[in-house]
DNA sequence: ATTAAAAGAATGATTGATCATTCGTACGGT
DNA sequence: ACCGTACGAATGATCAATCATTCTTTTAAT
């Protein structure tokens, strides 16, 4: 009865694969109709495999949204993490590579993405839990880039600060989901006086 | 056979409030719904009349949803002008009304709703249309802000300025709709930071 | 002023399509 | 022979939109 290790290996990759192909597809779907025009059949279509075996591997469509976003943020928080670690200690280096970086992560695929869970966020609590764990990472990647350069600074101010680059960092991702980015070079020097002006210890 | 001027007008104006009862009663349906999920026969319940009553005010769901769109923005674009009516030629000034006014503006009622529709505009053409002639009037608004005070700068450069004040101004309201905001004084303090990086004449 | 006729306002059951989810069935590897 | 994998038709709910019908208001003639 008992299965060989070597088989449950197997079906650990293939439920993994299998999940992974599901989101796959609900990401293309999602992107075009969003998630509520997003039907389960096309969902299946777009995967190539029938409707029924995709409640094998999530347990209704709502999860699947979800772990689409969840999906999306890690991939976003990854990005972050990135910039977070490769900062130095210079104000002029960290505004220039982050504005720069930031700008450089947006695609009007993410964004629209992003945006479509926001604003299921704003009236499903199972999305908008996730939105505030991941506003809490990213929180943390932006006051460890920030903290060394605003030693001086008391805890609120620097919390302060933190918060506007959140929101900024946010709706920059918005942004792109609206329309195409004209000018990303442009774009960058905007954000680059601003982000001077909320990172400079004045 | 021709109606008299008094009854044309009392229908007018019947076929006006009809039309606000209804864009009310579909606001009230998608705030808490989204607008696919948000159904003609609960929107009928919320305004108090029939599903088949609505059609002989708006051709389709679509068209509510776009003039409750537009209702919005125009709304939203009555306060701006306020703004940039009464903006000086200090920078600090400006700087300091700006930020806070905007900060001012954000209830996460209209902020969910402009998530909303930002998401639809990501891939439905109509509503794209409807930001992009916002975007227009937002920038103009804007750009009568801050052009008095960056005189000597070039046209791109105020451009670039511009751009970046109209994103952040967006990134507010998607913020604001994602969950409520702790701490205005403090977020309208952070944006000062930026608002002032971005508009000083450096 | 009264009233019959016409127009407009409003209804809600109905239609056909589509939705998420379930279930009976079949295939294929072990 | 067994069991996990996979299918897709079936189910019942819900959707946007329509339409035959009933009220209500307005107009025109007396």
């Amino acid at each position: 009865m008992v299965r060989t290790a070597a088989a449950v290996m197997r079906q650990e990759e293939r439920t993994g694969r299998r999940q992974a192909q599901i989101l796959d597809a609900a990401r293309a779907c999602v992107r075009v109709e969003g998630i509520h025009a997003a039907s389960m059949s096309r969902v299946a279509a777009e995967a190539g495999m029938s409707v029924g075996h995709i409640y094998q591997y999530f347990e209704n469509k709502e999860a699947i949204m979800l772990a689409l976003c969840e999906r999306d943020f890690d991939d976003f928080m990854l990005h972050i993490m990135k910039i977070s670690d490769s900062a130095g200690r210079d104000v002029d280096a960290i505004v220039q590579t982050f504005s720069k970086e930031i700008i450089w992560l947006l695609d009007s695929d993410r964004a629209a993405f992003t945006l479509e869970f926001m604003a299921e966020a704003a009236r499903n609590p199972k999305f908008s839990d996730l939105v505030v764990r991941v506003d809490h990472r990213l929180r943390s990647a932006l006051r460890a880039i920030i903290e060394p350069v605003l030693e001086g600074l008391s805890r609120r101010e620097i919390d302060m600060r933190v918060e506007t680059l959140l929101v900024m960092t946010r709706c920059l991702t918005v942004h792109a989901g609206t329309r195409p980015i004209g000018d990303r070079g442009a774009l960058a020097s905007g954000f680059e006086l601003a982000f001077r002006g909320v990172i400079s210890p004045s």
